[in-house]
DNA sequence: AGAACCACCTGGCAGC
DNA sequence: TGCTGCCAGGTGGTTC
């Protein structure tokens, strides 16, 4: 059992590190084989699961597991599937005949015997069919990779000009850069020492290739720790598709500051919560 | 057009 | 102790 009792460890919500490093956990163990269909036990996703998902699957191929933003695409022979992991969805594999608990909605048969097991106490999550799965409309509107070579601080500079929105805000608009999610945001603008207030458009363009660094770095850094724990969402030890972190700002509020030992404050800006440092992070 | 909300959902926890 | 009620958060959608 992991320690839990610290206030600057959390289990990480799924953003982009959690999931490529699903993605990168599941992909070894699931690419090439065949699907003998689907169960799905609990259709109430954020959108419906797809009625026939068991025949739209069955006897299908798994040709690829990849991600876009927080989206993965698993793709088959005809067509494919998007899955998302809203706030509390991990997917991990198991033996088929294992007993399913409570909030394991959905399984995809393996011809292997084993199942690929979505669970989602919170059912923010989504299981969606389509013929083109890289062609979804949930994913033509979204945003620049930040790991992509195309995101620099050029990339954000550019970004930003014209935006009076908070620059927290901006870097979460999935619509502009996917995958950074508020932990991540809260934990790059501190290494980049940038208070999560400041206007996008107030961020000079030595700051943006600052910030950018640090979201790159950031994010890097989480999928390296959370491929320490890829055992953990195959065979179903541990709390699949999780890793646990220790981290600056997020969630320590009213804790000292890890470098300076200043009281690290919280506010809220656009209904969610940011944590700084008011000294490491002027303006 | 852009910005600021809300809805969705449940487990965990503070407060009484 | 058990209840209430708030909070966490991603993201599409609504409203201003």
């Amino acid at each position: 059992m992991q320690d839990d009792s610290s206030a600057s460890y959390h289990r990480a919500m799924p953003e982009l590190p959690e999931v490529e490093t699903v993605r990168r956990g599941l992909s070894p163990h699931i690419v090439g084989h065949r699907l003998r269909g689907a169960r799905v036990r609990h259709p109430r996703l954020r959108w419906p699961v797809p009625a026939g998902l068991d025949r739209l699957v069955k006897g299908q191929r798994i040709t690829a597991l990849e991600r876009r933003g927080k989206y993965l695409i698993l793709g088959l022979e005809h067509g494919g599937l998007l899955l998302h992991l809203g706030m509390s969805g991990s997917l991990r594999l198991v033996a088929a005949a294992t007993p399913p608990e409570k909030h394991d909605h959905v399984d995809l048969l393996l011809d292997s015997g084993q199942a690929l097991r979505l669970r989602d106490p919170r059912r923010f999550g989504a299981v969606l069919w389509s013929e083109a799965p890289a062609a979804h409309p949930l994913l033509a509107s979204l945003g620049i990779e930040p790991l992509s070579r195309g995101f620099d601080g050029e990339a954000l500079y550019r970004l930003s000009r014209g935006k009076t929105t908070a620059i927290k805000h901006l870097i979460m608009d999935a619509h502009l850069i996917v995958g950074v999610g508020n932990i991540y945001a809260n934990e790059a603008l501190f290494q980049a020492c940038i208070r999560p207030t400041l206007r996008a458009d107030q961020l000079s363009r030595p700051r943006c290739h600052r910030l950018a660094e640090a979201i790159k770095d950031t994010l890097r850094r989480a999928i390296k720790a959370g491929g320490s724990s890829l055992r953990d969402f195959v065979n179903g030890h541990g709390e699949p598709g999780y890793f646990q972190q220790s981290y600056f700002v997020y969630g320590r509020a009213g804790e000292p500051c890890r470098q300076c030992g200043t009281t690290i404050k919280s506010l809220r800006q656009a209904n969610r919560a940011s944590h700084y440092c008011p000294n490491c992070q002027k303006g």
